[in-house]
DNA sequence: TAAGCTTATGCGTCTATGCGAATATGAAGT
DNA sequence: ACTTCATATTCGCATAGACGCATAAGCTTA
């Protein structure tokens, strides 16, 4: 019991399926999920926190970086749930809304997150507007 | 967002997710339930008005009882997430052990849930033990 | 080591929620 | 009408969690 209930309260915030939703698609530091959903760092921070005490989540140091990740999907549980999260959140505005906004600033050059690559691979002129 | 949201919401309490494990088989009334799981009775009502109130369950008064069920899943996601509960419940030991439960009370003559029969098409004489 | 950037954490506050105990409501039978 | 059974609701309390603000901690570079 204590998996599934993890999970779902995991789920049960609306700032944190818009972190998965982020996630689905690689891997990412908080300065580019807080530049997505216009949250304050501290916010971002602990519920990527809550994520990762959950087991939906890995997280990754690179220099002064965080780098945060979907688990790996060992259990069949976890598998599926994020099947069927991946397939609902296609039908949710907001969650297309920060697909987009994502995708533009890895356009611009924010972590190489559909290909899982590490920030440092992006050239330094790469660097989006959002960050310092 | 708000929807899934909301559903998350509801799955993320274990006594709820007991709950709607059994209501997956069908109609219970509120004294099975509370039979099953062994709870105080305000405590499943409790747990059944925010089913409600989520709109993953709907209510049906039969006499003096009142008899759950799952709502009709009629948007895609709500019939994903009841598919994804269902096959995810198998592993879950104390949803197992519920069930069994369940239907040994079935068996001995409570709510004909598995084929949705109100509880007045039962036989007097298959009242089962916990009931008054 | 000092400064600056990125992320995490402590604190106070507010809201939501879970629980038991007691009580209210609603229906059925006498 | 009164009693009984089934269910819902209220109350009081305790805890979880969400937020903003301030601050600490970890890295990098000068």
């Amino acid at each position: 019991m204590k998996e599934l209930e993890r999970y779902f309260k995991a789920l049960a915030d609306s700032n944190r399926l818009r972190i998965l939703n982020l996630l689905m698609h690689g891997e990412l530091c908080v300065c580019d999920i807080q530049y997505v959903l216009q949250a304050s760092q501290p916010n971002v921070s602990r519920h990527l926190c809550y994520l990762k005490n959950s087991g939906l989540v890995l997280d990754r140091r690179d220099g002064s970086r965080m780098f945060y990740r979907l688990a790996a999907p060992m259990g069949r549980n976890k598998k599926r749930l994020f099947d069927f999260f991946q397939d609902a959140s296609r039908d949710e505005e907001q969650l297309r809304a920060d697909k987009k906004r994502m995708k533009e600033a890895v356009a611009a050059g924010a972590c190489t997150l559909s290909e899982w690559k590490p920030f440092s691979a992006v050239s330094p002129k790469q660097v989006p507007a959002h960050r310092n």
